[in-house]
DNA sequence: TCTGGGGTCCTAGGACCC
DNA sequence: TCTGGGGTCCTAGGACCC
């Protein structure tokens, strides 16, 4: 049996804690760049705004509809979810961070589960202040699908039994009144079902997660494909995908942002790309890894129609695996400069590490003598640095000395403190 | 004018091996 | 006219997730 628990609307939550007056309001959270809608309240749900919606779409409702937008706080949000997840974690004896707010969380043999769910959900709600849904089921699908079902049932009243608000166990349900809980869910509403193999399933006749639980594994995996088949035998009550209990080592680690504005030099793109670079080895050294492989890639935009297109990314295998910035720096620029064509409107960059594997398994070979080879100790004094005294505190030089005059920062227009990572940050409360 | 970032898994097809 | 069988590895592309 397993628990899903997640944070409602998460972002906006956790914005809310420490801005209260935002309760009741629209609000939504933005993507870097202030581009797109990545997180949205309730209430700015029913204004109609869309995941995903570009900002330019509804910027009008904030003066009509007195809508707040915020500019993403990554900082924030991911030392809420540490907390989160440490509390989300008693609920059962294992526990998968799937997410930045959803885990999964093994709960077979506990006693009174469904009731234990209710005073987890209390207690998150109390200590970290972000409002939780809990679903359980006894397949991790069907925990997301009751979790989905207890966020309908609070959200929007009438679709699902009342008794399922905030927290659904579709473990102790009769047959009957599970199929009628499938019958209710909108089959795009499943885990694993998406937008392409929805209108498929569609096409074929079929409309809720009770007609997709109704197939046949074996033509689903003839007609689409294994993926497909799991999720029907996990919607039948047959246990398909494990519960990853330890968090594995990344197989990739990427770093790519799209730039505040366009850019066109080289040399930016240069600054641009060794940041990256910082970045992805910095993930790279923490999880004690070696990429084989770097690539870079740059594009144009492709929602300027006006502009000429250009796309073009380039893997180089590197000669012995690092962990290096200095060293993957070097190669990403000799790289870009590969690929690099003067005369178009750059919107986007990135490089990513590939290929990883464990900085402990090393081959062999005979010691040439190469100089630099092993800048360990840099590296890790480096990291110390930056831990200590911020992001960015020292990196590569071809990185850029600027700062925010960078032509390729990032705009943020309406982010809110580090309220809980920064001393200087910290809110502070008035009687 | 303005459209995010970071991942995983699976499959098909080609290259290559004996 | 007639052209094997069995296997691995790699890559690109597609689909999904949050």
């Amino acid at each position: 049996m397993y628990a899903l628990v997640d944070g409602n609307n998460f972002y906006v939550s956790c914005e809310r804690v420490f801005r209260p007056s935002l309760q009741g309001r629209p609000v939504v959270v933005l993507s870097n760049n202030d581009g797109c809608a990545i997180a949205r309240s309730n209430e700015a749900k029913a204004l109609g705004i869309g995941m995903g919606q570009p900002y330019h779409e509804f910027r009008r409702l904030e003066g009509d509809a007195g809508l707040v937008t915020l500019s993403a706080n990554f900082t924030l949000y991911g030392d809420m979810s540490t907390r989160l997840m440490s509390i989300a974690a008693g609920l059962g004896p294992e526990q998968e961070i799937y997410s930045i707010d959803e885990s999964f969380v093994g709960v077979a043999g506990v006693p009174a589960i469904t009731r234990r769910a209710h005073l987890v959900r209390e207690r998150l709600l109390q200590w970290i202040g972000v409002p939780c849904g809990i679903g359980i089921g006894p397949t991790k699908t069907l925990a997301k699908l009751a979790n989905h079902v207890a966020k309908s049932a609070d959200r929007k009243p009438g679709s699902y039994p009342g008794e399922f608000a905030r927290v659904a166990n579709l473990g102790e349900l009769p047959a009957s009144d599970l199929d009628a809980v499938l019958a209710a869910t909108e089959l795009g509403d499943v885990w694993g079902i998406g937008r392409r193999i929805g209108e498929q399933l569609r096409a074929a006749g079929l409309r809720t997660a009770l007609d997709v639980a109704r197939l046949d594994p074996a033509t689903v995996r003839r007609r689409w494909s294994v993926v497909l088949e799991r999720t029907v035998r996990e919607l039948q009550g047959q246990p398909c995908i494990q519960l990853e209990d330890a968090a594995a080592a990344k197989k990739e680690i990427a770093c790519t942002r799209s730039f505040g504005r366009t850019i066109q030099r080289l040399q930016d793109l240069q600054e641009a790309v060794t940041e990256f670079v910082g970045r992805a080895a910095e993930k790279l050294r923490r999880q004690e890894s070696l990429a084989g492989q770097l690539l870079v890639f740059i594009h144009t935009s492709p929602f300027r129609r006006q502009d000429r297109q250009y796309a073009r990314s380039i893997t180089v295998p590197l000669r012995r695996p690092t962990a290096d910035t200095l060293h993957l720096a070097d190669v990403a620029i000799t790289a870009l400069q590969a690929i690099y064509r003067p005369g178009y409107n750059y919107a986007k960059a990135g490089v990513m590490l590939l290929d990883l594997q464990d900085q402990a398994v090393k081959q062999g070979e005979l010691d040439l003598d190469e100089p630099g080879a092993d800048r360990g100790r840099l590296m890790a004094a480096m990291d110390a640095i930056n831990r200590r005294h911020g992001r960015g505190a020292v990196h590569a030089a071809s990185a850029g000395t600027t700062g925010d005059r960078r032509e390729w920062a990032m705009r943020q227009q309406r982010r809110t403190p580090h309220y809980t990572t920064d001393w200087r940050q910290l809110p502070i409360a008035r009687a």
